[in-house]
RNA sequence: GGCCCGGUAGUUCAGUUGGUUAGAACGCUAGCCUGUCACGCUAGAGGUCGAGGGUUCGAGCCCCUUCCGGGUCGCCA
């Protein structure tokens, strides 16, 4: 059934077909897209990975080609020799890019055949995730998943030459490594060596790329595979790709200005869009009062509004109290929405779901105000509000107290919630922004100590050092992220090069030396050996593919990712193992087969 | 672990208050057709209504359990 391509050379993609090639012979290959069967003339669709070109065949020229021509359905693979001749004008077709030529067959070689394809393959077909995810192979030949992950190929070939240019060094870390249960939970693999042991997967090379500064590599780069075993979401895969990168001798500055640099070129290169550096850099905590978030989306306002000074001594004892109890209460103004009291109970679920206790509302009217702070508030508090916000009839002001963290989350979501109702984001815009001045540690009421927010690694501010011994919650660090559109793109810090800085910290996150020395020792070990002054960053390639395609998930960017259950639907894994593989790994396992009836 | 949405032909969907033989479009198969490119025309095939249980004279529709897909909260140093 199946021909070869014995004695037979491609001459070209079809993209190489233009008008200038009319009356030489060609050989081209790929997929029947579509063939359209007239009776004494048949037309077949070529498609391979560059485009689209029209193959005619004649019944009255070569019976017996077109008789093999008529058998070609959807998707087989085929190879066609033939001459490329100019089409007639009223037969051209401006849609394709080979739409002036044709190419007139004289041999077809049906290299092999196909099943009709579960969905067409168009880049207009609409199916449903599951259906492409199980025929990934199939949803991978469509045009936009074909260009997606051209692009991906772009951005990191882009990288690793830009990196090159700036002597960076690609350097290879361990997959199979060391688990260090701080952060993430780790993928974990059996030692069959060492039963009972276990290796983790990275879920990043920090600590190997801070180690290979201390062989004096000087500046690594690496586009490397991280895994985390968390919960999927939209923009996150338990398995993704970092651009990683370590640079010696810098501080926060120049790998900001470096990692600009890199952003600018391939927004240059890849989309024509002139990028303009250096990016707004926001500390902080100036991020969260003003947008309620550490991964701010700026190309649109609707900022949040303190009201706190008026509402120490309103009339509404929640809000007082609120105040008095050092939170806040801070509001956003939805601009000329006229929602509808339904709409306006949307988004009180909206704020519980994401952690507020509630919402208060006012809906400024020409006449009378709609407000759930009717009677509880004055009319005077009422219009004072309203000033506050410049609200006008149409509006929508939105209230939250509560702990300053609260409020902030709980609107910071919001805001995204109504500008992407109210369709307030320019899609076209791409806002870049540094986030700076994290704080140090958070306090986690989970595990009743201070953790870091970033990772133990991290250099403090030097005017912050003293605070580690008793003031943690206001310890800055020299730790950055890079944030595109409300998306966190990746992010960094400059880390802790001095042994006794590092202990200090460990101390202050609760390790004692013995398990600092456990966990981290030869990190530990080899800092006792002249380490120079570092940090660096490391990006989401998956999501910086994901925002400059303009996708908004982040599968559309990878190969063969997984569903939101961690499995992936082609392969089936994770999936049961032979008891042989369980005995040679010392594991005792009760698998759960569906085999209850036999 | 929680919440929300969805699952009906190969695909995307419709399916009324629970009532006769579950429909449409595209796709597929066959026949006809010499300039199509969303080819056209004619005919045809194609369904465990995700699965299991229950209520009922009767279930695609109601109830319970469960599986699968999507989004999200928690989680993601």
């Amino acid at each position: 059934m199946a021909e070869f391509m014995t004695g037979l050379k491609r001459t070209g993609y079809v993209h190489t077909l233009t008008k200038e090639m009319v009356g030489k012979q060609v050989t081209i290959t790929g997929w029947a897209q579509k063939a359209r069967n007239l009776g004494s003339l048949i037309f077949i669709d070529l498609r391979d990975r560059t485009g689209i070109a029209q193959l005619v065949f004649d019944a009255d020229t070569d019976p017996a080609l077109f008789e093999k021509a008529a058998t070609v359905r959807a998707e087989f693979v085929l190879a066609a020799t033939g001459i490329v001749r100019e089409r007639a004008p009223e037969a051209v077709n401006p849609r394709l890019v080979t739409g002036e030529i044709e190419v007139a067959v004289t041999d077809l070689r049906i290299l092999n055949d196909s099943q009709t394809p579960p969905f067409h393959i168009d880049d207009k077909v609409n199916v449903s995730d599951a259906v492409r995810l199980k025929h990934r192979y199939l949803d991978l030949r469509r045009p936009c998943m074909r260009d997606m992950l051209l692009m991906r190929h772009r951005i990191a070939k882009i990288a690793r030459d830009y990196f090159d240019r700036n002597d960076f060094i690609e350097i290879e870390t361990p997959i199979l490594t060391k688990s260090t249960p701080e952060g993430a939970r780790d993928y974990l693999v059996p030692s069959r060596v060492h039963p009972g042991k276990f290796y983790a997967l990275p879920q990043s090379p920090q600590i190997f790329k801070q180690l290979l500064m201390v062989s004096g590599f000087d500046r690594y780069i690496q586009i490397c595979k991280c895994f985390r075993d968390e919960d999927l979401r939209a923009d996150r895969q338990p398995e993704f790709t970092q651009i990683d990168i370590e640079m010696s001798f810098v501080d926060e500055d120049d790998v900001m200005t470096m990692n600009e640099g890199f952003l600018k070129e391939v927004f240059k290169e890849v989309l024509d869009i002139d990028v303009p550096t250096p990016f707004t850099r926001m500390p902080y905590a100036e991020a969260m009062a003003r947008y309620g978030s550490d991964k701010p989306d700026v190309r649109f306002g609707l900022e949040l509004c303190d009201i706190s000074d008026f509402a120490k001594d309103c009339s509404f004892g929640v809000f007082a109290n609120s105040v008095k109890d050092g939170g806040a209460v801070r509001l956003i103004c939805a601009p000329a929405g006229h929602f509808t009291r339904k709409e306006i109970d949307g988004l009180t679920e909206f704020i519980k779901m994401h952690g507020g206790s509630g919402m208060a509302w006012i809906a400024p009217g020409d006449d009378a105000h709609r407000s759930s702070l009717g009677k509880v508030l004055t009319p005077d508090e009422l219009q004072q509000i309203i000033d506050l916000a410049g609200a006008k009839t149409g509006d929508l002001i939105c209230i939250v107290c509560g702990k300053s963290n609260t409020v902030y989350t709980a609107l910071g979501a919001l805001r995204c919630h109504i500008a992407d109702k109210l369709n307030l984001i320019p899609k076209d815009q791409f806002a870049f922004l540094w986030i700076t001045d994290f704080p140090q540690f958070e306090y986690s009421e989970e595990e009743d100590r201070y953790v870091a927010v970033h990772h133990p690694f991290t250099m403090p501010k030097e005017e912050d050092i003293d605070k580690l011994d008793n003031d943690l919650g206001n310890v800055k660090a020299k730790a950055y992220d890079i944030v595109l559109n409300g998306y966190e793109l990746g992010g960094g810090s400059i880390r802790i090069h001095d042994r006794d800085l590092q202990a200090k910290m460990f101390k202050a996150l609760g390790f004692t030396e013995e398990s600092a020395q456990e966990r981290f020792g030869f990190l530990l070990d080899a800092f006792k050996y002249g380490t120079p002054p570092h940090g660096g960053m490391a990006y989401g390639l998956d999501r910086l593919v994901m925002l400059m395609a303009g996708s908004d998930n982040i599968r559309d960017t990878i190969a063969f990712p997984k569903v939101q259950n961690a499995s992936c639907l082609m392969s089936n894994a994770p999936d049961f193992v032979e008891d042989k593989q369980l005995d040679d790994l010392k594991i005792a396992c009760v698998q759960e087969q569906d085999n209850d009836e036999a």
